[in-house]
DNA sequence: TTGTATTTACGAAAACATTCGTATATAATT
DNA sequence: AATTATATACGAATGTTTTCGTAAATACAA
């Protein structure tokens, strides 16, 4: 059930689906005090991607209130795959592995993180049989 | 010792790093037939694109004989490791265990590959201790 | 009511990335 | 030497993404 119909986003209207994703619907202003928080970006800019993204069907919006509340079309999970799909094919020429590999070797990751991701690969291991 | 000396590669800058990582210092017939492999590429666009990555410091070249010989200057781990880094950031809000997950469980793993990462594991978690 | 603040709508500029046509130079072929 | 093939240089067109100014509408406050 991959979602074909919505276009892959753009950087800064990933950055708004992040916190679409993190904190619910929200307002216009909501969204760009929290992009605001990371780096400047301007009020209509913000206003303008929203927009767009209703547009691209990557989110849609209540309009009963003046101040309109947007929501992600596409869920977090989804997108993360569909991204990760086409960033491993660029960057890694397909090898999930070395990216893998990559990412444990740069980040630190917990004793429980390592526990997951070893029971995960147990899990693997048992389909293959 | 991080290279912030260079910009981050556009997608078609990318693919042509590609290339040069993978065969080494090549000529921008080469490059160009090799693109073509995937997709079509006019010579004189890819020209352009490898002239531009000149100007960005991301590639240089030796023009010695009529054809110009460019390689990479940046190097295929380092530029793996700042786009990664930036994709967990932009992509899985830093965390690099969820994208080690998304990754794993979308992309089918050999035993060998497994084996490689389980031994990863035991070596992290040995530093761990 | 009158002014002030906040919001949406819209278009266009600015910034960035990609593509390609044309001119010119150099090498190879006949 | 003349023709053909291949290379670089360069500018400009095209496409995409981001940014923002301005106007109009709506709510709020004095």
């Amino acid at each position: 059930m991959t979602q074909r119909q919505f276009p892959k986003p753009t950087e800064s209207e990933l950055e708004i689906l992040q916190v679409l994703w993190q904190f619910g619907p929200s307002s216009v202003r909501f969204v760009n005090d929290k992009l605001n928080a990371i780096r400047e970006v301007g009020y209509t800019t913000t206003l303008k991607l929203m927009q767009i993204m209703v547009d691209k069907n990557l989110a849609s919006r209540n309009t009963d209130s003046r101040t309109h509340i947007y929501k992600a079309n596409v869920s977090e999970a989804d997108t993360q795959k569909r991204l990760l799909q086409k960033f491993v094919d660029k960057t890694f020429r397909g090898s999930a592995v070395k990216l893998v590999v990559q990412a444990l070797g740069n980040h630190s990751a917990s004793q429980e993180e390592l526990d997951e991701i070893k029971a995960l690969i147990r899990k693997i291991e048992e389909q293959n049989d």
